[in-house]
DNA sequence: TAAATTTATTGACTTAAGTCAAGATTTGCT
DNA sequence: AGCAAATCTTGACTTAAGTCAATAAATTTA
């Protein structure tokens, strides 16, 4: 198996369990796919610009910010095996209203979105795939709103402890915070109360 | 044009403005639903059971919700010319967390899970159409998700306003509260502070 | 139309979280 | 290592929104 076959195996896996792919369809999509190394902190989207590329993290970190006014807010914390797109931008190919950046360094699969159509109009079958997927991704959003309402500051940061445990050292608290929709002041004390129990 | 295609109308040009349909297509999306005019206060979908089926508004208001230990919280409100399932129920068909209701008479087409399966399998084109739309859902939810993250009891409400107003009048405001994530009193002193404006 | 029920408003009070500012700690850099 | 920058913690204070409770208004039902 080639490294970059490796390096998506998950990926296919997970196209797999909804229907199998045809070799051809298969090679495609690997041969769609660059995968390249970032370091920590690269801007992979920034603000403005379209999001021409749909990442997949083969290894990494990722999180996506947008600014209100002077301050900057984390809307979205990604890591290894997750798709990652600006999705009104990437969907509609329009200026982006969120950055993506690399919060370690990070192996990062790049596909197109020119190189996507492409697939498409050659294999209009895997619009199932990525049907299921986005309808997976849509779930997960669902959920996170769900949480993000009903939860008081103490809930919200046991959420994410459990759920990204995987990834919580490598993110700063203030990210973390803004991500959760609180103050850093307010994840201080709240982790001193954890701390405490 | 049957009343059938008559009422669909807004949804089939929905679908024709990503691909047109094959006639046999367009034929067999007509044939899989049922309209229905349901009363206000009809349980369209009880927690607990799967969504088993699609629904189109062609003319109506329907409310969402789901308990946190006793208290109802409206997750989603939605009007004419719109899709609406429990998402993670009907994707999955798994068990529902939220409940489906009617906030007055309302006119429904209905497709059943499996009738869109059978479309799909007939039609794997139809995958195409089904990723733009899910696309879109995933976009309106997003920006939902900022809102409710950024603005105060103010400004959601104005948010509501502005997006929601032909259903404004058919919505109690303790709905609309919750819908926005306040409080029902808070509402009432936010219509006040706007009333004074 | 009157009674009953639901929904909305208002006031008084509480509270969780935000804000501001000063230190402490950690991290990155040369 | 040692300095600089960034991040985190802590305290004091403010505030927006929640809660509770009582009344008013609107809607439903008999």
């Amino acid at each position: 198996m080639t490294e970059k076959a490796e390096s998506l195996k998950i990926l296919t896996h997970l196209l797999e369990s909804y229907q199998p792919l045809k070799p051809t369809l298969r090679d495609a999509i690997l041969e769609a796919f660059t995968i390249k190394t970032f370091a920590e902190k690269c801007i992979l989207l920034s603000e403005g610009n379209i999001c021409r590329d749909l990442f997949f993290i083969v290894d990494g970190v990722v999180r996506a910010f947008h600014f209100i006014g002077e301050e900057e807010k984390t809307s979205r914390l990604m890591f290894d095996n997750h798709i990652v797109i600006a999705p009104g931008s990437f969907f509609k190919q329009k200026p982006s209203i969120e950055s993506l950046e690399t919060m370690k360094e990070s192996r990062i699969a790049i596909m197109s979105f020119t190189n996507l159509q492409k697939i498409y109009t050659q294999f209009p079958e895997f619009n199932y795939h990525t049907r299921l997927i986005t309808e997976h991704y849509f779930y997960l959003q669902e959920q996170r709103l769900y949480m993000l309402r009903q939860e008081s500051a103490l809930e919200k940061y046991r959420f994410f402890v459990e759920n990204y445990s995987q990834i919580l050292r490598y993110i700063p608290q203030k990210y973390i915070a803004s991500f959760l929709d609180i103050g850093a002041e307010t994840l201080s004390r709240v982790r001193k109360r954890i701390s405490k129990e």
